[in-house]
Order: structure tokens, then C-alpha cells, then sequence
DNA sequence: CCCCGGCCATGACATCTGTCACGGATCTAG
DNA sequence: CTAGATCCGTGACAGATGTCATGGCCGGGG
């Protein structure tokens, strides 16, 4: 970088809980002059922390962490520091893309997408500009929102796991036949057989 | 490399179907003097293809793909080809490290480890030896086995998606009641109290 | 040989789950 | 204020699921 004032290094925290992405790409990133990795962190709180101490320009965040996703990442750091956020993420799909979005973050970027990649939306980023991924934008066009009512993805999320409808119903203090009302519901909505279809396919498209 | 002839470059196959990281470790890989990433592919059956073609020396396969999963490609290549193979994991269990040890995989790591170290276990499983990660070999030793029977586990199987009891019986050219039957079977054993909770639980733990 | 243990398969029964019709609460538009 | 729409909560009913007891089939000992 022959020009450091017109271009001054940008200051990068990078944040995934898969170690050997995460070591990968900050040793990529450190091969480009005007990239400083200043910190790397495995979950969300941790992100959360270290952003606010170290006061990085651009957070480059996994969706898929422990403790707190990427956006919610994101969106705690848009209140207490000026940083710019980069999420990536492994599935993405256009709910988690629109949810990132309402977040405040300034670029969203598929794990499909080459590492290389990665500096030139920081770059960008950095800049000012915003990044989504193109095909994902696309898809985000023409896609259907979420069908369900905020108390149907409450029991949708408090089942996820397989819970018993009773286990359910005592999570979210409600009688067991209301629990297997709202189920039903859900189930007519997005025309499948079981819950654990519902919850498949709920996950798949970003709404819990 | 000062001594070509005693530490002749090695010709590595890389396949994981995250673009993203496959990308990272090919360029991490690059910048080492003695190995030289000859094949990159995002699924199992280009795995195999380009392996049996290109005749390299390691093979690094991500287990999470599409069409075979990694220990399905190195079982495959241990027929046709003499390149021996490295299997990497994002979620790292006993069972899984069984099962690739049981098809002739020569290292075995976690993706929770540092990307600095693939291309030391590389250098090792090209000179013969055999690497496992300490950790989940020590996990792997005081661990228990599989308690479910072959037919319980296709069951489980057929039903992983969230499928009806009726779609299984079909699926699997059986009466509905002996379905039934494997699943109660299945419970009892894992000591769950439902089929999504059986499933999640041997998928955590690398059974099915 | 016969018995035993493991696995697979089945049907009857009890329980749980999904469906339906209903009432109450809240919000918006006219 | 009232009508309509939307969502939440509930109980009764039908159908799916899990449990149990049973029998057939194989392979390994006594």
C-alpha cells in the first residue's frame, strides 16, 4: 500500500466459532496490507466484548455461534460502537438475510462464496458501501415471508427438540390442548405432516 | 525446501462443499513449499472422480457433504487408489472416528483445531504414519457403543426427517405396528420420549 | 437333539397428538 | 360505538403413536 493515508489500514474483528475457519481466514486476511486483524473470538459474548474494548472498524461475524448468532451480535454492537458488521453464514437463506438486514448490517456474505472474496467485501465495507450477496438478494426478492404468528414460533422453538407436548405446554405455562392448537396451526400453514417436518423446514428457511 | 529429494512435494486432494473455507485452506496450503493442491471438489462423488483420475498422494476430505460424506469417499478410494486420506470434521464424535478408522482413514481432525496444523498432519499421514486428534481419541476410548440393532437403525433412518410411521412402514416394505414397534424399542434404549429427540441424539452422536 | 437368547415381525390396547368448533381479548376502520 | 379481522386459549373428538405380549426364525451351546 503505497498510499496509507487515501487508504489507512482497517482494523478487523473476527468472530467464528469454527476454529480452523476462523485461524484460516485471519491468516488470509493478514497476507493483505491493509488488513490488521485485532482480535479473534469463537462466540458471540465474547465478540460482544472484545468490540466494545477494542473498537474495531469492521466485525466480521458467523451467523452459527454459541451464546449470541451473528446478528444478534450485530445488533447489540450497533448501539454502544460505530463498527461495521460482515456476517457470514453457512445456510443462507432469505429469512436470516432479512433478519440481518433489520439488524444494521452492512454486508452479508454466503459461506459458498471463495475466501477471497472476503477482503474485497471488507474493503467495501469499510468504505461506507454495503455487500449482500447478489444470489441471495435475488432469492430474497421473490421469497414468502414467514407465515407464522409470533406465538406459533414460540411453541415452534420451545419443540424443537423433540419436547413433549406437555413439556411444551408447562415452557410456556399454557394448557397442553392450546400447545397441540397452535401445532396444529403451524402444521396446516406450511402443509406438513409432523412437527419435526415443521421444524426441519422452519430452520432451513432462517425463522427460528 | 532445501532437500527436494528427501521431502518430495505432495500432491493433495482437497473436497469440502463450503466454497469458502475449501478456498482458504487451498491458498494456506499453496503458501507451504512442499505440497501442491492439485484437486479441489465440492461433493463426494467429485471426490471420487478426480481422485481416481488424478492418483494423488493425500486425500483431505471434509465429512459433511453432499451425495458421499467423507468416510464413504476414503472407503471408496481405498479400493482403487493407494492415496491415503484425511478425514476433517465439524463435529467431531467417538462414533464418527470409528466409523473413518474402520474404513481405512489414516487422520482424523476436528475443524475445532487451528488450519495451521492440517498441513503438519498432512506432512505426516504422506510419510506413512497415522494421525488422530488426542482429544477425541481420548473421548473415543471410555465412550459408549452403539446400543441400537441394524433394522432399528434403518428405521431411524427412514424416519430422520420428521417422516409418519405409515411413510416408514412403506418406505421400509413393513406392517405400521412393527414400526411402531422399533421405535418403542428405540426409546427405550436411548431412554428419549420421542423419535426427534432419538434422532437428534445419534446424529450428536455419529450413529446414523 | 433341544433349549436358549437375540432379532424381527405382528396385532390389541392405552395414551398422546392433531383437528375442529367455539369464546374472549385486542386492534382497526368506518 | 360497532363490525370485522386477527390472534390467543380451551375442551371434545378421531386418528396416529407408543407399549405390551406373543410367535417365528436363526445360530450357538449344553
Amino acid at each position: 500500500m503505497t498510499e496509507e493515508t487515501a487508504r489507512p489500514v482497517i482494523r478487523v474483528l473476527l468472530a467464528d466459532d469454527e476454529g480452523m475457519i476462523r485461524s484460516a481466514l485471519a491468516a488470509l486476511l493478514r497476507l493483505e496490507g491493509d488488513i490488521d486483524v485485532i482480535a479473534e473470538c469463537a462466540d458471540g459474548l465474547q465478540a460482544v466484548a472484545e468490540a466494545e474494548r477494542l473498537q474495531p472498524d469492521v466485525c466480521l461475524l458467523d451467523l452459527e455461534m454459541p451464546g449470541l448468532d451473528g446478528v444478534e451480535v450485530a445488533e447489540r454492537l450497533r448501539r454502544t460502537i460505530a463498527a461495521r458488521c460482515v456476517v457470514v453464514t453457512r445456510h443462507a437463506r432469505p429469512g436470516v438475510l432479512r433478519r440481518a438486514l433489520s439488524a444494521g448490517v452492512a454486508g452479508f456474505l454466503p459461506k459458498s462464496r471463495d475466501a477471497g472474496e472476503v477482503a474485497a467485501v471488507i474493503r467495501r465495507v469499510a468504505a461506507g458501501a454495503r455487500y449482500v450477496d447478489p444470489e441471495i438478494a435475488a432469492d430474497a426478492l421473490s421469497d414468502e415471508r414467514c407465515p407464522l404468528t409470533d406465538r406459533e414460533l414460540d411453541v415452534l422453538r420451545a419443540g424443537r427438540r423433540g419436547e413433549t407436548t406437555a413439556q411444551i405446554a408447562r415452557a410456556l405455562s399454557l394448557a397442553p390442548g392450546t400447545v397441540r392448537n397452535h401445532v396444529s396451526a403451524i402444521l396446516a400453514k406450511l402443509a406438513v405432516d409432523t412437527r419435526q417436518q415443521a421444524v426441519l423446514l422452519s430452520q432451513d428457511r432462517g425463522w427460528i
